[in-house]
DNA sequence: CGTTATCATGAAATCGTTTTCAAAAATTAT
DNA sequence: ATAATTTTTGAAAACGATTTCATGATAACG
């Protein structure tokens, strides 16, 4: 492999020289530049990119962590974020966390390492206490989850909202039996984003005058097939709910799916709200009513904000981004 | 930041002993290592990786590139990829080349750039003599998509087979007029994945007696927003075909959901194989019949064989890794 | 014409590690 | 006790770029 000093060498100047052509420096005159290209070419030479990140100091590169790569919701925001990150040239490492404490920790020593030059977490695992410390190791910025503590730019949605709205979509179509699914709950930890839907159900709820009925929340429902075994355990109970609040299409679709296997029609004898607005949500029978989330929105002003703050040192005041949600009715309900 | 010559100066030592501690290397006393490991806590050091990267020629970074990573049969590929990877302590650079050869093209120098330690490529948009000049820089293989004259270490399928048992059972089922969706179509370039189920098709067609109609052959079919385009564009055809072949369960999904606003009935009116077996080949009315891929399976094969490749200099024979193939019956046909 | 600016170039320092190489210390063998 | 190994350490040389800093050449200006 041909380093800048055989460039330099081939084309009779310094590596300084070699260098400045590499990076369009000014002043270095076309004659040089020509000579220094056609030495480039001939011996089919590249800048090795450790030395350059190493000199320079910077990676141009970020990371993003996600819990699970083959859930949609995170493929689409890994997309947007995609998106915005190679429009300024960065590249992306990807961060499987798969809910794991200890992965996330692990990745986060990307930013001491100096490996990335800044985070984009979708998650979160670990109490905001241990991140905490590795925010002085270069910008972190939250991409939907997000954390009350949390003092470091964010974009995220108002989901207490999302959970009030689509829960009084239900109560105003007549259904009072509603029950609420939880997203993936780590140890007597559960993901803000679900706390606070959590929040809003249960504000429509009371503020229609229903109550609160425990054995009608589920936890640890994230994908299709956590969907369909809710379904079952509904079936089981005494007193079952008629409607059911998920939060993500794929558990919806997951509920209707196992009911048509239980030959209950939806909306009549169950009813489900999906969430995010997946294509998935309109192929179900019937196509689900669901909490329309900017996927790839969120993704690309999360990809924007964290360019901004790594490129502009002057860290000013902290950024939050506020995205809408809004309910899409569908057969479901 | 600390660097490893305030660690060596505060433990009264020198830096190669210092990196020697990092490394694990043997012949370091156990009272330094603790002197070591002291100062490390003290200062809060974290070695600098593009430091480390440079002066050992090792990235432990390899890039996987993707056209779409909304696209869930390669988010299921990225994920089986990203769990070897991640055993062997390697981290994943994604690539979302978006179908377009310029971006693949950019994101191969990764390789000459000597930022990453292999490639596994998961589709190819550039003819591969252009690909070609990137192998001497570095280990790339390809994963699932595939080029004759490639001969680079693969893990693929038997497309062929995957068309011609879809076919047939479309046959055996006593459908005659079937047709057959190509995915995404460069200018004048199919993915051979495309091109080889097209052969296994046209081969069923052929052995039992029946016609191949150019008309019955769609293109540019991918995703479930153009499934329900070629369903329209089958409405349209004076003599129309009563069986489809998707290249995967999205299409074949996209198809279902159309034509069941259309008020044809599945597969009475017309039936439907998809491809891949995704948890959404469950979820339509009617499931779809489809022909199975180890998805997961396919990228860890993959991630290992790279691991293999870089791991081991003595490039052996090439390696070829075939997975199989098999057909899932369920009510689309 | 002398005095500043501006442009072009190269030598050498630097980024932060790892890896020789050599030498000193400790251990084992003879 | 001496020779031959084996451990343990540090000085200095990589790794391959970029970035001062200094200097010479040119152009611009009064």
């Amino acid at each position: 492999m041909p380093t800048i000093a055989d460039v330099a060498k081939l084309a009779g100047l310094s590596r300084a020289t070699v260098s400045r052509v590499i990076n369009n420096h000014p002043y270095v005159s076309e004659e040089k530049k020509k000579l220094v290209r056609e030495a480039m070419d001939a011996l089919n030479f590249y800048p090795n990119s450790s030395a350059q990140k190493l000199r320079s100091q910077k990676t141009e590169t970020i990371a993003v962590f996600v819990p699970l790569l083959t859930n949609p919701f995170f493929a689409y925001l890994l997309e947007g974020i995609d998106t915005v990150a190679h429009d300024y040239g960065y590249q992306l490492l990807v961060c499987q966390t798969r809910y794991d404490k200890e992965k996330e920790l692990n990745f986060l020593r990307l930013l001491k390492t100096k490996q990335v030059d800044g985070i984009i977490l979708t998650s979160i695992e670990n109490n905001w206490e241990k991140i905490k410390n590795f925010t002085e190791c270069g910008p972190i910025i939250l991409c939907n989850e997000y954390d009350d503590q949390a003092k470091i730019p964010s974009v995220r949605l108002d989901q207490e909202y999302g959970g009030y709205i689509g829960t009084r979509h239900f109560i105003e179509k007549g259904y009072t039996k509603i029950a609420y699914c939880r997203g993936f709950c780590r140890d007597q930890f559960v993901s803000r984003i679900s706390a606070e839907r959590e929040v809003g159900y249960k504000r429509a709820l009371s503020e229609f005058g229903l109550k609160n009925r425990k054995e009608w929340v589920f936890e640890n429902v994230s994908d299709v097939e956590s969907g369909r075994q809710v379904l079952r355990k509904i079936l089981l109970l005494k007193d079952p709910p008629t409607a059911v609040f998920t939060g993500s299409d794929q558990v919806a679709a997951g509920i209707i799916n196992e009911a048509a296997t239980c030959g209950l029609r939806v909306p009549e004898d169950i009813a489900v709200i999906g969430f995010d607005n997946q294509p998935i949500a309109e192929i179900t029978v019937p196509p689900i009513t669901t909490i329309m989330q900017p996927m790839q929105e969120i993704g690309q002003q999360a990809g924007k904000l964290l360019m901004d703050v790594i490129e502009k040192k002057d860290q000013k005041d902290v950024e939050d981004i506020l995205l809408s949600l809004h309910l899409i009715e569908r057969a479901s309900t």
